[in-house]
DNA sequence: GCGCTTGGTGAAACATGTTCTAGAATTGCG
DNA sequence: CGCAATTCTAGAACATGTTTCACCAAGCGC
């Protein structure tokens, strides 16, 4: 990106930091950036753009967090639970921030689908990389499908949360109860059955 | 509901079918509802307070639609799983006003909370109901905790398809694969384990 | 260097959510 | 009924997202 889109970027995360969604003024974004609000508008299409932009930058620094010290774990669902652990931990870390970035992601304006698109498919990715772990073996396309429900399971706890529903503590619960009850399967089927 | 408040919802639901969430304008639901400004104000605090009433009477007509044709099945998930058809297809029927409800529980303001709660929980218990089916005998505990998984991916789901993400068919679809894979660990525990 | 194109700037203008105000209408109560 | 409290109304006013405009600056081919 940009010199001066990644400044308009980060000033709005800074922004959002303090004060969520209704902090990110953008003539305040853009004086404290140093650009013209035109500047702005040029390079993105709106608050909420401007705000997936930024829920993009985290991903990026998300997925070098995992890649440089990836989710531990004996088998692949355990793995997916430690990668939602860290990943809830690290967005509960910053409140204001991520209701704002929720809200932008959940706006449902059809100019915003491509960005929304690629935000699951990157979290995708990188769960996927994390069921895989050390071993590099290719994922099953059971743990894949498996995958998918967890993340929903996840994403869906975690707007509660940023609804004010229930605590942190209940995404990665509920999270993590929804991969017992489907390690279940498995288990009593006497497959993949491994020792923690 | 007071007989002012529901005009007003009202012409807010009839608004957002037509034209989405910008398409509530507060100074056109006023007057199309004949009441001033204020006093739409003095009964909402804000406009997703007033989208998340207009969900609330979504809600309550699906209610009443459950209820007089309950979800078929034989087995509690089968039940669930036309539960969230019914749903589903009642929500993209009127894909605007959905997307326009669900961007106002994605808000994630404090003074929504309790609305956004409500809405889960009534939900949940319309769920459990359809869990329930016809011989009323109360759902298990587990069956209530399958139910909870799958009201997440379903709305996990739901949220993508606002987005543009997938299709109405991707979320029936993906709840519903939620479900078989869920019903594999419970039907291998009753085969070779402990029966419930 | 000269003109052209692109993007930046500052400021105004506009749209709409939200708040405020002054007075009119309504309601509840003695 | 008559008064007090509440609610409603019309409209102005304000805040902020978004657009527009007039002008300027930097690069670039000639």
């Amino acid at each position: 990106m940009e010199e001066r889109s990644r400044r308009i970027v980060e000033t709005a995360v800074e922004l959002a930091e303090q004060g969520g969604f209704e902090a990110v003024r953008l003539r305040d974004v853009a004086s404290r950036a140093g650009v013209a609000l035109g500047t702005l508008y040029r390079r993105f299409r709106s608050k909420e753009d401007l705000l997936l932009a930024a829920l993009q930058q985290e991903v990026d620094d998300l997925r070098e967090r995992v890649e440089s010290r990836p989710p531990e774990g004996d088998t692949p669902l355990e793995r997916a639970i430690a990668f939602f652990r860290i990943v809830t931990r690290a967005l509960c870390r910053r409140p204001n921030l991520t209701r704002a970035l929720i809200r932008a992601l959940a706006t449902g304006e059809p100019e915003l689908t491509q960005k929304v698109a690629a935000f699951h498919s990157e979290l995708m990715r990188l769960l996927a990389a994390s069921l895989r772990g050390a071993d590099a073996r290719p994922a099953s396309a059971r743990d894949l499908e498996l995958a998918n429900v967890l993340q929903h399971v996840w994403f869906s706890s975690l707007i509660g949360w940023t609804g004010g529903v229930h605590g942190q503590a209940a995404i990665i619960e509920q999270t993590r109860r929804a991969a017992e009850l489907l390690l279940e399967a498995d288990r009593a089927r006497g497959r993949d059955l491994s020792p923690r």
